[in-house]
DNA sequence: CTGAATTTTCAGTAGCGACAGAAAAATGCA
DNA sequence: TGCATTTTTCTGTCGCTACTGAAAATTCAG
């Protein structure tokens, strides 16, 4: 705590407790602690930041945050509010929480799923010249792989097709389980 | 390539290239490259391996493969296959893509989902005392939060308490999709 | 019970990513 | 256009995790 804590902004123990452990869980889902715990401040906070508030909140480097920032507007996390006669840039996040974990689930299909499932689509080609018995079978399984990717893409795609007040409240009107049960 | 070569088994091309992607891949779901290569190696051959082969066939050393396996065991993801008469053990994993998909599903929600979620009630009681008119906002989305997460947890455990076979054929057929139409 | 085969645990190492701090670039007001 | 403010890039360090190889423990045949 030997930061400037002139620009500290003031988090109540709730809020800290939070940030916290966004921290923590960040790294299992592909953001490392930093990142997260900015998230977490700018999901948590009503108003937009700048960046020397958010280095002096969490405790971290300044050039810190500016990575970190910028790899949440890579994500579509994080988006730049106009600092009406500030000289400093300042940052929100969206602050619902369906909105942010729709984003990831996009982000995430993108950067992982999609490219994975190209790959496989070249790993099953490659192995239609492979006649060994093992090679056919690890084809086969190959190729179910693959079909389940693309299954799951289309549930996506139809999801997110939708406005999404709608989406959101079918999933809670727990309509969508009865479609299980029929 | 300094292995043992004769405990190697003989990988096809798309074989290699299919283990080496996941191993890529593992890192960020959760689990470090070797696991993901064990797993993609067991995954796509059809015969139980013992602990041996795996490390020459991945080039790892054999304690890496033993700590790797009981991770593997942990997820569910890898079980030991009795060994009619053979010394050493011999280990494989599911063959089917979706009871895999389904599998770190219920791991994931097991150690990431339901802890955090237990985590934000504690910080939405904490917050109940906070007064600052950003406490408040704070407190209501922290709730929200967890109302989102308790959602996927409603939709996860109605999905998973259907027979697989029938929750296979509900996705595959799309009829999961025209629920989101109506 | 003894010793070989096998697995697990342990301690040390190496490599990689996160991070801080400094230097450079960019921005925008006078 | 010059200068102060702010942001980004760059370089080096630190810490952590994955990994190896060796030692310890376990298992099992004879």
């Amino acid at each position: 705590m030997s930061d400037d804590d002139s620009l500290k902004v003031a988090l109540t123990p709730s809020m800290e407790a939070y940030i916290l452990h966004w921290g923590e869980m960040g790294p299992q889902w592909g953001v490392n602690r930093t990142v997260a715990q900015i998230h977490a401040l700018l999901w948590i906070w009503s108003e937009a930041l700048d960046a020397d508030t958010i280095a002096a909140t969490l405790g971290v480097a300044r050039s810190n945050v500016s990575n970190s920032l910028r790899e949440l507007r890579d994500w579509g996390l994080v988006k730049p509010a106009n600092a009406l006669g500030r000289r400093k840039e300042l940052f929100t996040a969206d602050k619902d929480p369906w909105e942010v974990f729709l984003q990831v689930l996009r982000e995430r299909r993108k950067r992982e799923i999609e490219p994975t499932l190209k790959a496989l689509r070249g790993f099953v080609a490659m192995a239609e010249k492979e006649k060994s018995p093992e090679a056919v079978g690890a084809k086969k399984r190959m190729l179910e792989l693959s079909e389940l990717m693309e299954q799951l893409c289309a549930i996506h795609d139809t999801a997110s097709a939708l406005p999404p007040a709608l989406l959101r409240k079918a999933l809670k009107g727990g309509k969508l389980l009865s479609i299980f049960k029929s």
